[in-house]
DNA sequence: TACATAATTAGACAAATAACTAATTAAGTG
DNA sequence: CACTTAATTAGTTATTTGTCTAATTATGTA
């Protein structure tokens, strides 16, 4: 994980974990993600910068526009994370699948 | 979940997280928390608060002592908001099992 | 009651955070 | 080049957060 820290950092703030809701099914330009939110394009300037230090986005330039994607490896991290909370550690091994028995 | 910013908010903090992990096996007094870190009893006392305010954790008072203990359940929920974010919603079901096939 | 122990609450303060406006960078177009 | 659009960086400010010391509450015991 990045930082463990960064990451949980990054999550504490609810307009950024919209914005992790939004890159869920697709990725998306700095300004459509701006668009959607009351707030200025700097204050979500700086929020597409926390989530990238954490690693929790990814971003590529294509012309003048910057799109964002979700990194789901960190999104895994936390996962494994709270995984290792919830089940007492030691007595119980976990395995994590979709409903088709994927990893 | 209590309410999502409150639980996350309660995870931005790397002491909170540890007092987490060290409730994972078993309930502990305040003291016995509070002897671990490198902090005063108040200070603790505020984290305590603040997870408590979350309902990341229970307490109980047995005489002098306040016995705290994780609640598994908010740990969950954050399971369930994470696997929401890490499987692209409606294309996938998710299921989530320990290696004995418990839920 | 008087004292000790466990823990919290109150209040102060420095550091971190999230928002804004203004300025800047980068790319596209006449 | 001049201008527009997309986005970020710089700098300021109010609010929130994490820590501390001092005071208080609650319980147990001689």
């Amino acid at each position: 994980m990045a930082s463990q820290n960064k990451v949980f950092k990054a999550l504490a703030d609810p307009t950024r974990r919209e914005i992790l809701n939004m890159l869920r099914r697709k990725e998306m330009t700095a300004g459509e993600l701006a668009k959607r939110f009351d707030m200025t394009k700097p204050s979500m300037s700086h929020h597409f910068s926390v989530l990238k230090g954490a690693d929790l986005i990814v971003s590529r330039r294509d012309g003048q526009q910057i799109w964002y994607a979700l990194n789901t490896t960190v999104v895994q991290d936390i996962l494994t994370w709270a995984l290792g909370l919830a089940h007492e550690s030691g007595t119980q091994k976990v395995k994590l699948r979709t409903a088709n028995n994927e990893i």
